[in-house]
DNA sequence: ATTAGCGGATAGTACTACTGTCTATTGGGG
DNA sequence: CCCCAATAGACAGTAGTACTATCCGCTAAT
């Protein structure tokens, strides 16, 4: 299909799909002249892909576009996880990590037996975002158990569902895309489950 | 204290809490003549409470100025609870949402029996992340079962925490702050759980 | 032969989150 | 009492992100 076609059928401005070929986050068309390309219909869903990172997981376009590169890069499975958590977590400050909050993380990590990277950005995040919690003067080691366990349950609900996939291809596009999808309907499904229990447990919930 | 310690002791510059004020994210301090200003303590803790906000949750001024708004407004614990989703969901387009994903979500909200608002952000922002899921090719009704047992696990977790507060306005600013910083946190403890799932399944993970 | 569409380049826009500069005071040390 | 650094307040400027608009030379389709 030609341009106005891809603009057409992905709802998006002509002028945005350019802005996408330059800054290399949809590959360009077959080229069957100084003034002509072709695109596929994997250019389409490149660009569906593209609004899914950018609207419902709201990456920034640098992310999406070490994301998709992942996608293209046929690398193994395992090191597109590695550089969609790179992605996803974003920069931590260089602020040495807060002791405390790290002991308590690493004492939930042992009594769960994971095998993870320390030197991980996901590591980091997670340190920061509970010295935050505690900061605020929150969050004992009951809070992070729960947490820990409902990740549990998450990142092995994750696996299973992209064991399905058969191609190395088809798998490193199902963990990368799932890895960024999965944030925002986690958010979402948290909120109702509060909305559910604050309105069960009005007793202490204090109303 | 006046301004120049304000600004050492939270680590910004006095033209960024000049900002703030102008936002309308600090209150202003107490006025003794017309250019000095006495702040207190409390002034320090907002202002890590936007920095967290800020920079660990990602929240965009606007929305932080919303989440202050609520901690200060002296509301219940429910209101506060639904206007804190309100400002971390986010506008959900208006596109009508997808019949099918809706009725996966229904069916799992059904089947855990919970008590949910259909109209909240949160459920429309539920149902577009699944549909976007679904449109990238996975995301069978397993896979959402699995996170709504997380979702349930961590929202009990978050009112059980919350739950120890005794004052109102405490248990408000619990209900906003913690609501806002679970996010990171649960996010980068689903990435280590991923990491060690990944390992430890290397089997079905197709390596 | 004309013209609408195309690729490519460049400039401009809207928004967010600050940052810098200026002015009119004024508290407090010398 | 004098002076100067600090202050409140107003406003302009900047950097980054995500587009959007315009122009040009070319060419495929009518």
């Amino acid at each position: 299909m030609r341009m106005a076609e891809l603009a057409k059928r992905s709802g998006l401005s002509v002028a945005t799909i350019k802005f996408y070929l330059r800054e290399g986050l949809l590959p360009p068309g077959q080229r069957s002249n100084v003034n002509q390309a072709e695109y596929e219909e994997a250019h389409l869903e490149r660009l569906r892909m593209i609004r899914a990172l950018a609207k419902v997981a709201r990456l920034p376009l640098a992310s999406i576009r070490e994301v998709v590169s992942v996608v293209d890069g046929g690398g193994t499975p395992v090191d597109a996880m590695a550089a969609t958590q790179d992605a996803l977590a974003g920069e931590v400050g260089p602020e040495p990590m807060d002791a405390e909050s790290e002991g308590a993380l690493d004492r939930i990590v042992a009594e769960r037996g994971w095998q993870c990277e320390k030197t991980s950005p996901a590591y980091g995040a997670a340190v920061a975002a509970l010295a935050e919690l505690e900061a605020e003067g929150f969050g004992g080691e009951g809070l992070l158990a729960g947490y820990a366990e409902a990740a549990d349950l998450v990142g092995h609900s994750d696996l299973a569902a992209v064991a399905s996939e058969e191609s190395t291809a088809g798998l490193v596009r199902a963990i990368v895309v799932g890895g960024a999808l999965r944030r925002p309907l986690l958010d979402a499904l948290v909120m109702l489950a509060q909305q559910h229990h604050a309105q069960a447990g009005r007793g202490p919930a204090g109303r």
